[in-house]
RNA sequence: GACCUGGUAGCUCAGCCGGUAGAGCAUUUCACUUUUAAUGAAAGGGUCCCGGGUUCGAAUCCCGGCCAGGUCACCA
């Protein structure tokens, strides 16, 4: 009967964790279901009952207890609820009114743990430290917790103490991060409100929100790297999207006059503080409307989403101060670079541009056409300086092959991105509807993609259909939703506004060290055997031996037993 | 992808000119009826990220790897 090393044979239990499993079958020996099925009947949540605190009022509440101060007959509990957190006062006689005080002696003060879920029913006081408590009449176990969980503690000035703040555990354990640092939960709350603000706005105009499909036949709509993944029934590859923008205005040319989506998008690309490969993105696209249009209804939007969540049109982000005001400056991409640069855009050729880049310190390769140079020469040396709310318009034509040609000049498209804090926040067109255009745009994408851009558009040949049955002229708007809750949180990560971020799989181990199966399988073939002479015929080095014969006893494999001088090694 | 920094108890971290691992909180036991980072006393708790090397001896030094964070590049 020897253990198989599976991962769940090795699993190790910590001493605290083998408490609490102890005190889990202790509760139930009392006849205590740890885990009830039955409903509690909560009467109130923490802020509900802070905000309209009555002295001895009853209320019946529930939540983890997170943290226990206990003096004898009297104990303080701190009970974290979805409202926060309140201080429980228990009594030793007023929760054990008999002779029999399990309850307080055993239950609450020796088999309850810190993350433990526990309903309380009792009357509301304030303590004579001025603290708005509960006093307990009833105490229920709702809920045993297995795991410790990490004591985060603020002191009198408000210093954390032992902070759970190790990014790649909060971020793993997102559910550990939720329940102990309060302050994270306030970032999701703020990006649900940033969600339903924006939502409450286009549907008071009359917009409605669709789905579009997730699993595309041809990933359009941007330039970039898709996620592949195959059908079986059908066996064909379908591609996660990388935008909606394509169905979107399908279902303009369908009819509806304005649509949207707060879609996720995937983008098989590289991972940093700023892209998660899932990533969250609101299209909007409104019928016989243009890109003056849409700039002044972005603003709107923008505004009116500062004001929901900071209750201003103004925030900080870092070191700056961003007003979210209307109006915001415009400023064609031509006048920035010139602003920037004092260089002159218009009616440069690709080489007297490629000249510019080369001596003005922006890397550059042959490769690059008009639009690819004039954008490197945007990043570098514009789009940093653009703090408060900025749309830059009037993209060259190249880079934006879904959008409009410019009313006034061919070689641009009535196209912007609002610029915050230095970085892009939203792209909008007045959109391409020229099916014989767009034709050729994306055969232009084509060629491209035949030169080695892999991330050029693939041509979408029912898009295009859809387009000659005729699209009304149209605006559109896209905005990264995680990089709009970064702003107005004030977070300079990804992973802060994302729940769950996308993290390399944790590894798993607890395999056998190459040492450790040396050492069994010699023992297997000669139990017992006495120490030293096992090590010598394993015939491992100093340090492989002890750590090999260390992880064994670790895993409870062997045992060294002593006898006087002799020591046997036996397989347990 | 490059560079920098880090990985030690449940959590936060110290130890590191190589000599068998420490603190605070948490846990266990005891005392204590309004405390609040409760307090006082005692105890237990570690694959010092993984693998290899140097060495009589490695948490510590060297090499390789994994994971994370940061900076930059790339991409959008």
């Amino acid at each position: 009967m020897q253990p198989k090393f599976t991962n769940k044979m090795s699993v190790q239990l910590s001493e605290q964790e083998i408490v609490r499993r102890e005190s889990l079958a202790k509760l139930r020996a009392l006849g205590i279901n740890p885990y009830p099925a039955n409903l509690f009947p909560v009467t109130a949540l923490t802020n509900e009952v802070f905000q309209n605190f009555e002295e001895g009022k009853e209320v019946v509440m529930a939540g983890r207890m997170m943290s226990q101060r206990i003096m004898g007959k009297a104990s303080f509990a701190e009970l974290k609820d979805a409202g926060g957190r309140i201080q429980v006062y228990i009594n030793r006689d007023e929760i054990c009114l008999g002779d029999d005080k399990t309850l307080y002696n055993e239950v609450f003060k020796k088999l309850l743990d810190i993350g433990d879920f526990i309903g309380v029913k009792g009357t509301l006081f304030t303590t004579q430290v001025g603290e708005k408590s509960i006093k307990a009449k009833e105490l229920t176990v709702l809920s045993k917790s297995l795991r410790p969980l990490p004591i985060v503690k603020i002191d009198d000035s408000g210093k954390i103490h032992d902070a759970f703040a190790d990014p790649e555990q909060r971020y793993r354990q997102r559910y550990v991060d939720l329940v102990v640092n309060d302050n994270v939960k306030k970032v999701f709350l703020t990006r649900s409100k940033v969600i339903s603000t924006m939502r409450e706005f286009f549907n008071s105009k009359g917009y409605l929100e669709v789905e579009t499909p997730i699993l595309q036949p041809i990933p359009g709509g941007a330039a970039a790297r898709p996620f592949i993944t195959h059908h079986n029934a059908l066996d064909i590859p379908l591609y996660l999207r990388i935008a909606n923008e394509l169905y979107l205005k399908r279902l303009i040319v369908g009819g509806f006059d304005g649509v949207y989506e707060f879609a996720k998008d995937f983008r098989n690309e590289g991972m940093d503080r700023t892209h998660n490969p899932e990533f969250t993105v609101m299209e909007i696209y409104v019928a016989y409307k243009d890109y003056n249009w849409m700039m002044d209804f972005t603003e709107e939007m923008i505004e009116r989403v500062a004001i929901a969540i900071h209750g201003k049109p103004e925030c900080r982000v870092g070191e700056n101060t961003i007003s979210f005001a209307r109006p915001f400056k415009r400023i064609s991409m031509t006048d920035a670079i010139k602003e920037h640069t004092g260089f002159d855009i218009s009616g440069k050729t690709e080489s007297e541009l490629f000249e510019w880049c080369k001596n003005n310190e922006i890397e550059v390769e042959e490769s690059m056409g008009k639009g690819k140079l004039i954008d490197e020469i945007f990043g570098e040396k514009c789009e940093k300086k653009y703090i408060q709310p900025t749309f830059i318009t009037d993209y060259p034509k190249e880079m934006s092959p879904l959008c409009k040609e410019h009313r006034t000049n061919p070689e641009l498209t009535e196209r912007f991105e609002l610029m915050i804090n230095g970085k892009e926040i939203a792209n909008a067109y007045s959109e391409l509807n020229d099916p014989i255009d767009q034709r050729e745009r994306f055969e232009e994408q084509l060629r491209l993609s035949e030169k080695g851009d892999d991330e050029a558009m693939f041509i979408d040949q029912d898009f295009l259909r859809a387009l000659e049955y005729g699209m009304p002229p149209t605006s559109g708007m896209g905005i990264g939703i995680d990089r709009l809750v970064m702003l107005m949180t004030n977070q300079s990560s990804i992973q802060e506004v994302l729940f769950f971020p996308q993290m390399k799989p944790e590894k798993k181990q607890v395999e056998l060290s190459d040492a450790e199966k040396i050492i069994l399988s010699t023992l297997q073939a000669n139990n017992p055997l006495e120490l030293n002479t096992l090590k010598t015929m394993v015939g491992l080095s100093g340090k492989q031996w002890d750590s090999g014969m260390k992880g064994l006893s670790k895993h409870g494999l062997v045992k060294v037993e002593v006898n006087g001088d002799t020591k046997m090694c036996v397989l347990k």
